[in-house]
RNA sequence: GGAGAGGUGGCCGAGUGGUUGAAGGCGCUCGCCUCGAAAGCGAGUUUACCUGCAAGGGUAACCAGGGUUCGAAUCCCUGCCUCUCCGCCA
């Protein structure tokens, strides 16, 4: 969220960043709600200035064995009268919360403008589109012919878009991961993380998942739990509310997890295979930074997310997401896009964002220059590195052979133990 | 799951109704001292919000939420968490 004083103070840019995104944001009401707050709050504090200097000189009367009971009536009335305020202002405070949560983060100035994705700008690619001299099958059909994912199990144990990996794809898909977590941990200093992938309530919030979005949740009822949608859920919740040492920063996490998501109303969409499932596995990467230093770590965020891809030797495209297609606590967003033959186009299979400190101020997580200074609100950043069905489909479709076989990567040949599945 | 104990500032640890935002110690910051350092001495050391051009003033917070009271870190209720013992279990 954004911080009040900022959005009294530059209403205007505001409003025009809610504008750039089309999302709409009520920023009048907001400034009303807060004037509101603001002049309760001072009256408040005036009769509790008052009372707590009239209370004590109750204490004194009485100490001395005197009569205070026409004080003591006084106060009481007081009392009174604050409580009245007090439960005002507890009904405007969450009330100012919520809309303050319904307003955008402010795209960045050089993020380009856009009436919608069609205007999001594919900056450059790597590599080249694979040529075959056969025609590429999609990778659920490469799937189903080799016995390496499984349809029909998946939607029986669990539902439609569960699915089951078996032999060769299980492996591969555990090889990734791990060279993933690997190469951001040794090639690009980030500390592994093991989290949790059931989280609470106010860990759901400090993200932002909730309230917003319960409905694409999963949840475990009986102990108000949620599934985790993304590993940015729990790792970025592990500093919420702390004021971290300046000489902490940066903080580089990465983790796998399972994703979980209901997906509600993405169901019909051309979303065949394992583009779009309820279930799926994710490397994650999380960075907690000093401001300053924000959109050069959204850069190198992105180069590491690359260099998965290109280890992989996998064609991509980077596309830098124009204003009305950036997320909503987003000030920058880049989306890696992998090429996937079979299917005939590319596919998102990373989201590297800089959410400045617009989550950091929702979660509380803030530090301290040095030990004299006021504790600032740290710039949160997050990328995927990478999402494995993508990931996956990339692999199996680019590396397919006439044969119906599909080769491995040469850097995973060695952890694998074969050239192919 | 059963029984018990406990949750106070960066840390340790006092405090059971009235200038206690909180003793004392440690740590930390600044200053003095020193060639420099240590020791020693002195000062300072939570956060959020309101108000003010500023200096400053004020309110709130001792796990969280309610309650009692003129007044609560201190009393009562509920919840959460931690620890110990028992049970169960990958």
């Amino acid at each position: 969220m954004l911080d009040m004083k900022f959005v009294r103070e530059n209403a205007d840019a505001v409003r025009r960043g809610a504008e750039l995104k089309k999302t709409p944001a009520d920023v009048n009401a907001v400034l009303a709600l807060d004037e509101e707050r603001r002049s309760l709050v001072t009256r408040v504090e005036e009769l509790k200035q008052q009372r707590n200097s009239l209370s004590e000189q109750v204490g004194k009367l009485m100490k001395a064995r005197e009569n205070a009971d026409s004080l003591k009536q006084q106060v009481r009335e007081l009392g009174d009268e604050i409580k009245g305020l007090d439960e005002r202002l507890a009904g405007i405070e969450p009330q100012l919360r919520e809309m303050l949560l319904g307003i955008p983060n402010i795209p960045h100035e050089s993020v380009p403008p856009g009436e919608s994705e069609e205007d999001n700008k594919v900056l450059r690619e790597w590599g080249t589109k694979p040529g075959f001299d056969f025609k590429p099958l999609p990778h659920w059909e490469i799937g189903e012919k080799l016995g390496i994912i499984n349809f029909e199990q998946g939607a029986k144990i669990s539902g439609s878009g569960f699915i089951v990996y078996a032999g060769g794809g299980a492996r591969l898909q555990r090889m990734l991961i791990n060279f993933m977590l690997d190469m951001h941990t040794s090639q690009h200093g980030y500390q592994e993380v093991l989290p949790p992938y059931v989280v609470n309530r106010d860990t759901m919030t400090g993200t932002g998942q909730l309230p917003k979005f319960e409905d694409q949740a999963y949840c475990v009822k009986p102990d108000d739990l949620f599934l985790i949608p993304t590993a940015e859920v729990p790792v970025t919740n592990l500093r919420r509310e702390e004021i971290l040492g300046d000489q902490e920063l940066p903080l580089y996490y990465v983790a796998y997890t399972p994703c979980f998501r209901r997906e509600a109303g993405a169901a019909g969409r051309e979303n065949r295979g394992i583009t779009r499932i309820h279930q799926f596995d994710k490397v994650e990467m999380v960075k907690m930074v000093r401001p300053e230093d924000s959109y050069k770590e959204l850069e190198t965020l992105l180069q590491q997310a690359e260099d998965v891809l290109q280890a992989l030797n996998l064609h991509y495209r980077v596309v830098e997401i124009c204003t009305a297609d950036l997320g909503f606590s987003n000030a920058k967003q880049y989306d890696l896009e992998v090429w996937a033959p079979g299917m005939d186009r590319y596919l998102e299979v990373s989201s590297c964002s800089n959410f400045t400190d617009y989550q950091a101020r929702r979660a509380g997580i803030r530090f301290r220059r040095d030990a004299k200074a006021k504790p600032e609100f740290v710039h949160t950043l997050n990328g995927s590195g990478l999402a494995l069905p993508r990931t996956m489909i990339a692999v199996l479709e680019s590396y397919q052979r006439a044969d119906g076989q599909v080769t491995i990567p040469d850097v995973l040949r060695p952890m694998f133990g074969r050239d192919i599945l």
